[in-house]
DNA sequence: GTCTATACATCGATAGAC
DNA sequence: GTCTATCGATGTATAGAC
């Protein structure tokens, strides 16, 4: 029924190592542009200031500002899918529920505060998809996927959850976590309308988990 | 504890009625282009041929680009405000709960799909809260607050769902919907990732109505 | 108030020297 | 491969006629 996990496709761009000093510094320059600045407002020559090369050498390397932006996001959604949530990382799904889901979920909440660059990534990726449509694969493929299909795995191997239907209460954690990241983090919800994690985590681990 | 209903604020924009016939014009022009082009991507040229007239009179209406896009939020934050979920329709909130919830959740299911501009509208909302940091504030006060407020206010009134913290609660099934739409309808993950909304609702029920 | 015409800046992309 | 210099297009905003 479910996709296996080794369907998790592999690495999309070239591999770290075998990239130039040059390319290194393009995408790292204009990684750290775009994730500041946005697609439009991120120009070529911020770029080529941020990377200390020449524009030129920009465009022998990449064909245009839209394929190096593309291949930011898709080094971007690898970068953060390990360290957002690694499903191979499988022995963080082991165990009693309620540590379990405690453990993820604060895990997750530490690294959209700690790690600035992904509410940024978050924005560029939904505030860019109608523009770039070809951009929500990466996202979904290499972070969307592998959380969901990992954690409903997993709370399908706690029977005594007895859950129904584990892949919508998968989406549901999630759901419930990036959208309460997106209102008080991204959306300034934190002084208009205040709530703790833990008080939504508590929560959330209440209504999974029977009593 | 809650604030009540009666503090949402009124209309920050003026009244439509009290417009000229080229302000309106302008505003629904302008709406049009932001919607489908985004904030960078529309220029000023397009919404004066969207609107019929010349460049210059949206100069006489309004300061800048920035302003015109700003005002443009505030009144599709009170457009959707009431069509997404309006809280003074007080009777949508009143009976047996499992009821209640399934009619909320597929109105909020049906409007974002056949409301094409919502989605365009969330769009923006979250990508340009970058640059346009007071952007989130029309959305929160006029959309967020106001569902979870009432929704939690409902919750909390249903004694039998003993729920422990009805505000966390309303903000999970909200999160769950909200994002469940952006993954499936604007991230494209009906196809990468299908799940039904009928699923995910009646999971999402059975977590919040103990059998 | 509304228009046409334009000033001025900036952008993406490239030509050509080295 | 990498640079400097530049082209052509397009953007925001405004001046000035009506």
């Amino acid at each position: 029924m479910r996709t296996p996990l080794s369907a998790v496709p592999k690495s999309i761009v070239s591999d770290p190592k075998k990239l130039s000093a040059k390319t290194a510094a393009i995408l790292d320059g204009a990684m750290q542009e775009f994730l500041a600045h946005g697609y439009t407002d991120t120009s070529m020559d911020r770029i080529a200031a941020a990377a200390g090369v020449s524009k030129a050498t920009i465009y022998s390397h990449f064909q245009d500002k839209a394929d190096l932006f593309t291949a930011i996001i898709q080094r971007l959604a690898e970068h953060k899918f390990s360290t957002f949530f690694d499903p191979r990382d499988a022995h963080a799904l082991q165990g009693e529920p309620r540590l379990v889901l405690r453990q993820l979920t604060g895990k997750m909440y530490e690294q959209a505060l700690q790690d600035t660059q992904f509410c940024e990534f978050m924005r560029l990726i939904i505030g860019e998809s109608g523009r770039f449509p070809e951009l929500a694969k990466p996202y979904i493929e290499n972070i969307a996927k592998p959380f969901i299909q990992a954690l409903s795995a997993y709370l399908e191997s706690r029977h005594e959850l007895r859950l129904k239907d584990p892949e919508a209460t998968a989406r549901t954690l999630m759901g419930t976590m990036i959208y309460f990241i997106m209102l008080q983090e991204m959306l300034h919800g934190r002084e208009m309308l205040p709530m703790s994690p833990e008080r939504m985590v508590d929560n959330l681990i209440d209504l999974i988990v029977p009593k």
